[in-house]
DNA sequence: TCTGGGGTCCTAGGACCC
DNA sequence: TCTGGGGTCCTAGGACCC
């Protein structure tokens, strides 16, 4: 799954009849899970890990709204999830049939004749070149109703951002079934940026997470208007060159209007294990290290990609994280180099504690252009 | 509430070279 | 006479998102 945020530097600007829908798929994990069995319908559907409610150190990847309703959320342990709900069903995460529900949803996207871009399972990106915006995103939503069962929000903006933004209030009317044009649609462009999102706190941008909120607030930046109105000399001074002046930017809805339709190409792939139970034998460690390396080496080699650098993550039984990674000597997809070097890399650490998780990432080399 | 997995991008500092 | 400045490569760490 690829996930992609605001991009600083990124330097546009609105089109006049140029719209950008971002389309957001309504809990879209468990709409699957409901899809191929509707008997589910109406349920708690909690889905994560292997989908044993009992299972220590696995966690909530996605819950229905009804598991939501009582309290369930993503990222929460699956048995604390349990605890709250234990009349839920709980499922193993299936990956390959978010995969091709995910597909069919863009090819209902793609059949109006306009550039889409992905954005993981559940949210696409469409440039739109017309006057009226609204209609058409209904027309979307019934269209991906009728064609695949799943129900969506669509935000409309004059940038991505604004787009993104507006889908929240797409999801919020669509929930609580306010009549009238509103339902599941929702507008946000320069004409009502800041009426909309000016007092609101900085922190509900897109981008902008705890810490910078906190940082921010620091500052006396507090709302989205106080961060449109900001000194982006300032922001770089507190934030950086780069991610300074882009955070106002933000402030002010962005201006991204760039569609990439290109099959996106992943710079990096890695896999990462938490153990059921800690690891202690350094050998065993050894053991794990090389063989998460061989499946992220088959992965890639399987892709025609080719490796650059090798990066080891451990997380001993303290919850201490670190990664390190050596640059190979030469880019190469062979296992045995790729072996070699998470060796090396697993030797720089000092392993003192019972090891929790072990991880191994292949940087890859990106094709010319 | 004992805390997953898969990614991207930016920043900073040290090494090294001219 | 211990001293300037710029550029690039490499790695660690942090922040963010789904």
């Amino acid at each position: 799954m690829t996930i992609d945020r605001p991009r600083p530097g990124v330097s546009q600007a609105p089109v006049p009849g140029l719209w950008m829908l971002h389309v957001d798929l309504d809990q879209f994990v468990a709409a699957v899970e409901i899809r191929r069995d509707p008997s589910l319908r109406g349920t708690p559907v909690i889905v994560g890990g292997s989908g044993d409610p009992q299972a220590a150190r696995q966690v909530v990847a996605t819950a229905s709204y009804e598991a939501r309703a009582v309290g369930v959320r993503s990222g929460m342990p699956l048995r604390t999830a349990y605890r709250k709900c234990p009349e839920a069903v709980f499922l193993p995460t299936d990956h390959a049939a978010y995969d091709a529900a995910s597909a069919e949803v863009m090819e209902v996207l793609r059949s109006f004749g306009m550039p889409v871009e992905v954005w993981g399972w559940d949210e696409a990106f469409v440039g739109a070149q017309v006057d009226e915006p609204q209609p058409l995103a209904r027309r979307m939503r019934e269209e991906v109703l009728q064609r695949t069962g799943f129900g969506c929000a669509i935000g409309i903006g004059d940038t991505k951002e604004r787009a993104k933004m507006a889908t929240g209030f797409a999801k919020v009317r669509s929930k609580s079934g306010e009549a009238g044009t509103a339902d599941g649609v929702y507008q946000l462009d320069a004409s009502n940026w800041l009426d909309v999102m000016g007092e609101r706190p900085a922190g509900e941008l897109w981008g902008i997470g705890a810490k910078t909120a906190a940082k921010l607030a620091a500052h006396g930046i507090h709302t989205v208007i106080d961060l449109a109105a900001s000194d982006h000399h300032e922001l770089a001074g507190w934030f950086g060159p780069t991610i300074g002046p882009s955070l106002k930017l933000l402030g002010r809805g962005g201006r991204d209007v760039e569609i990439r339709t290109e099959p996106y190409v992943a710079r990096s792939r890695g896999k990462q294990v938490t153990y059921p139970h800690d690891l202690n034998d350094p050998e065993e460690i050894r053991d794990a290290v090389l063989d998460l390396a061989r499946q992220v080496r088959d992965e890639i080699a399987s892709e025609g990609r080719i490796a650059t650098h090798v990066g080891v993550t451990v997380r001993t039984s303290t919850f201490y994280t670190r990664t390190k990674t050596s640059k190979l000597s030469e880019p190469t997809t062979q296992i045995e180099p790729i072996r070699e070097t998470a060796l090396r890399v697993l030797g720089r650490f000092e392993v003192d504690r019972p090891v929790r998780l072990l991880g191994v990432r292949l940087d890859l080399l990106m094709p010319p252009e």
